[in-house]
RNA sequence: GGCCCGGUGGCUCAGAUGGUUAGAGCGCCGCCCUGUCACGGCGGAGGUCGUCGGUUCGAGUCCGAUCUGGGUCGCCA
């Protein structure tokens, strides 16, 4: 209103026209930052836009007028502006897009990523994109005044053993060798310790070539990668605590995030518990062992020494559907089944195996507590089995069942006290649980005298809404201690020193005790943005296949490029 | 690699049990409309139903194979 008599040029893209008559229309301009509606009025105007196809980029001069008829529900509602001239500055040469621009997001996917371009014109669909600028930056922020450094490590490196597959390029000046793009910059930060750098963070790239989620972009992502040296796990949870909530309460669609301190949940106990190693505490949900009170009732699955697991749902009112819904999902995702009954109004036990439980009625309901209406669901299997179908049953069952779940909030924990080693499904054999870097535990004594099973680590992972957002750990800068956590698993001195070498020599000179973590940016700005695909939230996503159907990539190359990277493609025939 | 779901005008979708000319909304094109704002009215164009093969008098619909997209397990912090 305040500019209403100027005369002012506006930039932006052709929206859209109602047009009354032959000398009346109404365009709607929209740039980055809105959209403005002009008047057109006079046959002449009118005559400059013939022709002319929505999303053509336009200048428009003209005097701002304010509007005879006001719309309310826009920022610009109060006036519009009437052309004295208009300029077609870029033009769309076609008439009908792929998709309409303000209906993208429910335009087929592959569409959608092709025309990124056009998708990204979307208002909410450059929104996301808004919003993870404007958390990055936050959390830039937050990091550098708690004194780290941003530092950037190198993109072409080595292979550096986090497990994932690599994705490699190859050497042009060293026939047969290979460069490997970095699947986290592990190493490097921990050689930043070494060196006397004491507060390290980057937004930091990662590639792995692994397959995708809807929460896992295929090939490349980001993390808010940190470490500090002199310090303890302690250090790392304050700063991650003091850090990511405010960004989550001020930029997050539900306005509570957790203060600190989180809450704290050893491995085993979040097993025990929430059947998860990343619980949703969200739902009030738990886990009771129930082997004794029900095992060898006569129900199939509930002998054999298997162990069984209950959930008590208290008011219980979802729809026997729902119940078989759920059931069924839980058999999908961990292809182990669930089993439940129901207190009735009348105090007896009905439905699902209630009948294997009746000569037990009385112990089943005082040991579990339970009241008329409330449900109990059950599962069965090998201790780890029964944990973690029991897991995904308590999640099916908090977001089904009215009233244990309260969705409006952040809710942050830490898992800590991982164990160090396990028997390896495949090899049989003692093998590391997360990576190599961690330190036990106990250090050396807990190495040479403890039950290796039983070592823990100084690992630690931070959990939101039931989302894995990041694994840290203490790291083992003690080259003694690292030689003696690899012989438990058959390797050697040669080994370490072959496997990180860089790693290994460093920390002959004194190394500094450091720790850090690095929480998922991806991951984190879907949750904020509640976001359920993580391609909303990434400029330029590959698909699902890890392909970017925009700039057709990955793509063949000339022969000379190959020749001079000393590479042959050797394809395998399809003879079956 | 396994499993689940999808592929029908430019976009989103409907097409029980196989049956004659495959429909709708949006978009697009043309005409009309002097205050619209999801503008409105009238008219129109546009589809080898992902592909190949089979069953059948007849296939969008049934069967087989295959391509392709998404979800998920494996994999991956």
């Amino acid at each position: 209103m305040e500019n209403v008599g100027e005369e002012v040029t506006l930039a932006g893209f052709y929206d859209n026209m109602r047009k009354v008559s032959k000398n009346l229309g109404f365009l709607i301009l929209r740039d980055f930052y809105g959209t403005t509606q002009l008047v057109i009025e006079t046959e002449e105007m009118m005559e400059k836009l013939s022709g002319v196809n929505n999303e053509s980029t336009l200048s428009v001069t003209g005097i701002v007028r304010e509007r005879s008829n006001k719309n309310p529900g826009l920022p610009t509602g109060d006036i519009e502006v009437v052309p004295t001239d208009i300029q077609v500055l870029g033009k769309c040469i076609y008439n009908e897009l792929p998709f309409e621009i303000n209906r993208s997001k429910e335009a087929d996917e592959a569409t959608r990523l092709k025309y990124r371009y056009l998708d990204l014109r979307n208002p909410a669909v450059k929104d996301r994109i808004v919003l993870r600028s404007k958390i990055v930056s936050e959390l830039r922020q937050a990091m550098t005044a708690h004194d780290f450094l941003e530092i950037t490590t190198p993109i072409l490196t080595c292979s550096s053993p986090e497990g994932a597959r690599d994705y490699l390029v190859p050497s042009r000046n060293h026939p047969g060798k290979f460069y490997a793009l970095p699947q986290a910059p592990q190493q490097f930060k921990q050689l930043l310790m070494t060196s006397g750098f004491d507060r390290y963070f980057q937004v930091a790239p990662c590639f792995r070539d692994e397959d995708a989620r809807a929460d896992r972009s295929p090939g490349e992502f980001y993390q808010l990668d940190m470490e500090m040296a002199f310090a303890t796990q302690e250090d790392v949870f304050a700063v991650i605590e003091d850090v990511l909530p405010p960004v989550f309460a001020k930029y997050g669609t539900y306005k509570t995030a957790s203060a600190a301190p989180f809450k704290r949940i050893s491995f085993t106990d979040a097993m025990e518990t929430y059947g998860s190693d990343k619980p949703d505490l969200r739902i009030d949900l738990t886990l009771k062992g129930v082997t004794s009170l029900m095992g060898g009732c006569g129900f199939g699955p509930f002998d054999d020494g298997n162990t069984i697991e209950a959930i008590v749902v208290t008011d219980f009112n979802a729809s026997r559907k729902v119940v078989d819904k759920i059931c069924a999902d839980v058999e999908v995702a961990t292809a182990n089944k669930a089993y439940w009954f129901k207190l009735d109004e009348n105090g007896e036990l009905v439905g699902g195996i209630s009948k294997f439980l009746q000569e037990r009625k009385d112990a089943v309901i005082s040991e579990l507590g339970l009241k008329a209406g409330d449900f109990v669901g059950l599962t069965a299997g090998k201790k780890q089995d029964a944990l973690k179908t029991a897991g995904v049953l308590r999640k099916l069952l908090g977001a089904n069942a009215e009233g244990h779940m309260d969705k409006e909030r952040y809710e942050f924990c830490w898992i800590v006290d991982f164990p160090m080693y396990e028997i390896g499904e495949e090899s049989g054999e003692l093998e590391f649980c997360h990576n190599p870097f961690s330190m036990p535990q106990g250090g050396m004594d807990a190495l040479k005298n403890k039950e290796p099973l039983d070592i823990l680590a100084y690992q630690y992972d931070l959990v939101v809404n039931g989302v894995e957002l990041s694994s840290g750990a203490v790291r083992n800068h003690d080259p003694e201690i690292m030689v003696e956590a690899f012989k438990l698993v058959g390797l050697g001195e040669e080994d370490v020193k072959s496997k990180f070498p860089a790693m290994y020599n460093a920390f002959c000179y004194g190394a500094p005790p450091h720790a850090g973590i690095a929480p998922g940016v991806d991951r984190m700005v879907m949750l904020i943005a509640g976001e359920d695909s993580i391609r909303e939230i990434i400029p330029f996503p590959m698909n699902k296949t890890a392909q970017d159907v925009m700039m057709g990539a990955p793509a063949e190359v000339d022969p000379k490029q190959l020749a001079e990277v000393h590479i042959k493609i050797d394809m395998p025939k399809n003879e079956d």
